[in-house]
DNA sequence: CCGAAGTAGTTAAAAATTCAAGGAGAGCTC
DNA sequence: GAGCTCTCCTTGAATTTTTAACTACTTCGG
């Protein structure tokens, strides 16, 4: 009778009526909050808030850029996402792709002065945006408790081991 | 010189080495979950996790039905969105429109049979992984800290309060 | 070196979402 | 009751995302 105890058959763990309000909350604040930094940063920015992160990432990166496989991991995105994004972003400027000497199907996304340009002018902005609809409301305390419990939840989401397979990683 | 604080000339306030470790978890936790949820919904009910979310509603209220901008208010998205949804929703058997007798403007949004046959055959597998994804790994504390946490976030963001988000146009 | 298998990235088409606009009815004022 | 404004909802076009191939290159095992 070891299958009885599958998901497909066995009673369903209902959520409790606490625990549905929980979950609704987070798909409140996790919709509203997506959506208002979105427009944030369509409205200053001209890109919305996923492309803005890969500038960031980019920013951040050693000599401004990042092989494309690696920048879709760190933005926990698909590669076909990723491609259409860039492709966008160069439209703009913003950033540029490069061929990778190592390994002749890679590529680089490169930041171009102008997307650090618009970085620079709409960084302050969007850090507004976050603190005012998130930190400004929370306690010291209550910060902690979202950073770890975050991270729990993305851990237990990560693809597995991807990253064995990135030897310019290790 | 009242001017000098407001966000275009005052000095950004950049988040903390914490807090954006906060902000990476929770920015990460959020795509990967909603990106977990979409494909287990995709694959097992044939539609995406907001869809998924109007049925659910639907089903939860009195005749099965909603009005429109009620549904819309509910799943916090535009009406636009919704329109859209609905129609593809109405494609394949699962809600049907219903004309609304005291104001010729408004519609029903109504689950059908189909639809409840629906979710009654996916809501287990939806709630596992719910489960699974989060509340599983959550001590009690934690669910409830998560629960606070996303109730203020996302009360500072309701558009009822519009507003309360430009405090500099007071 | 050869061939099989795996990886990097792109692409076309379909689906979903946003954006701007508009039609139609309700409601308010004079 | 005419005009004005507002609300309800839809629509078409543009943008973004997903899905499923597909090309080109690398790596591995012999």
């Amino acid at each position: 009778m070891e299958y009885m105890n599958t998901a497909s058959t066995s009673e369903p763990r209902w959520l409790s009526d606490e625990q549905q309000r929980v979950w609704r909350s987070y798909i409140d604040a996790t919709t509203l909050l997506e959506d208002h930094l979105d427009r944030q940063l369509q409205r200053d920015a001209g890109m919305p808030h996923v492309y803005y992160g890969l500038l960031v990432k980019l920013a951040d990166s050693p000599r401004r850029r990042l092989r494309m496989t690696e920048l879709a991991m760190y933005a926990k995105i698909t590669r076909s996402r990723l491609s259409h994004a860039i492709a966008r972003l160069e439209k703009n400027g913003w950033v540029r792709r490069e061929d990778c000497p190592d390994d002749k199907r890679g590529q680089f996304a490169v930041l171009t002065d102008a997307g650090g340009e618009v970085l620079r002018q709409t960084a302050p902005g969007h850090v507004e945006a976050v603190q005012q609809a998130v930190f400004d409301r929370l306690t010291p305390e209550q910060q902690k408790a979202l950073g770890e419990i975050m991270r729990i939840v993305a851990e237990g989401l990560q693809p597995s081991e991807a990253g064995a397979d990135l030897p310019w990683l290790r």
